[in-house]
DNA sequence: ACTAATATTCAGATTTTCTTCAGAATCATT
DNA sequence: AATGATTCTGAAGAAAATCTGAATATTAGT
């Protein structure tokens, strides 16, 4: 897998190649607008991660080139800026994600493998653990012949809680991932959105696969 | 487990100092070279965040004197100027890992994480002793097949106990890494955790590793 | 047998999580 | 823009899990 950096801090661009890198992809940096587009014409990558703010270039002009050369599947934007108007600006133009600096590394894996996946599955990706079925296209979730409605927040919990299942999540990353910044210790939120998410899928005859672990967070896991 | 905070920034160091106490790690705070010199002089500790950026003394020189002592390991070097020199100087000098200001303190979490473990286990996540096998990431525990379920004491106990096998253990040194500080010599806390924890690997099919020695400690160990 | 150290049990104390709910924010529709 | 519906958030109290330390029992060393 062949992921492109477009990212003009050689500290950060290094540490996030060296990481991949150790990750099993291979990385390519480009750390201003001319090189990157110039890689992006002589290369066919997996995945781009694209930094907004670049020198000599507003990243949104890469992203509207590779739109154009019909390569804007699989970039991932990367952003000092938390606004939401460039949020909603690069995933107009096409970009698969969002991700706000700072973040942590694992996260960035977790995105990252989940754009490889929404692409490799030719666009219709459907996710399934037991009775539960994702459709991450149409954003359906069933249970069995269930369909379930799940407010934003909760169908971004359970997409989040079964692309790590089996594994323990802590409330900081869950917190990392549904509001891409830590909120001050305050969980109570979390809590809400974990119970009504239970109930809904309890309600619509699924077993609670969500399983609290005192002290250190949940794990996803039918055992 | 124990850090010290080297960073003259009041209102930085105590936050830092207070978030990480809230995630389970006991703090030290030093804010001036001599400080920082004479803690790293008289305790160990399993890792120290150093800015580099500091009165009386650049904490380069601080990551050097480390380095002559053997203690450069665990060193995580904290600083405003996101200049690729430092960062290199401090990597050359035994840094383990470099942050730049402003970071999220979740941040701050993940790497200290991944510093403890690279120290502990060479990076590797997963250790095993016998039929018992930590994954330290997951935080998952099993012996062999059946998955044991730890409260978060027990987890650290067992995680001291194993990274410290065959080697005897003092209920002193425990206490150190589990709470932080010296329980005034009240161990019945200690004793219930262990006897907690070894009922339930005992449960889960493994023998008796902790063998108590009498007037001395413990010793993690198959023999 | 005696003493000191460790193990075990167990009942609060403490911490964490769950649940409910009301107000705030957001969204859709007019 | 105003309205109403939906969703999100965080406070408050309830419930559950864990931690702690005292009381008691057991074990090791002399």
């Amino acid at each position: 897998m062949r992921i492109l950096v477009i990212e003009d801090e050689k500290a950060l661009s290094e540490s996030i190649s060296d990481y991949l890198t150790s990750q099993e992809y291979s990385c390519d940096i480009a750390s201003d607008y001319t090189t990157a587009i110039r890689k992006t014409e002589y290369n066919d990558y997996d995945c781009i991660l694209l930094d907004i703010t670049l020198p000599g270039g507003n990243g949104l002009h890469i992203l509207r080139q590779l739109k154009e050369d019909k390569k804007s599947d699989g970039v991932i934007i990367i952003s000092a800026k938390n606004s939401l108007d460039d949020k909603i600006k690069g995933l107009d133009l096409g970009a698969d994600d969002y991700l706000s600096k700072p973040f942590h590394l694992s996260e960035l894996n977790a995105r990252i493998a989940a754009v490889i996946r929404r692409k490799s599955f030719g666009g219709n990706s459907i996710i399934e653990f037991n009775a539960l079925r994702i459709d991450t296209r149409s954003k359906i979730v069933t249970v069995g012949d269930v369909s379930v409605d799940l407010t934003k927040k909760e169908y971004e919990l359970l997409l989040y809680f079964i692309s790590n299942k089996k594994r323990l999540i802590s409330k900081d990353a869950i917190a990392e991932h549904l509001w891409g910044a830590d909120m001050g210790g305050n969980f109570d939120s979390i809590y809400t959105h974990i119970k009504n998410l239970r109930k809904k899928l309890m309600d619509a005859g699924d077993a609670d696969y969500i399983h609290s672990v005192y002290g250190m967070g949940y794990k996803f896991t039918d055992q």
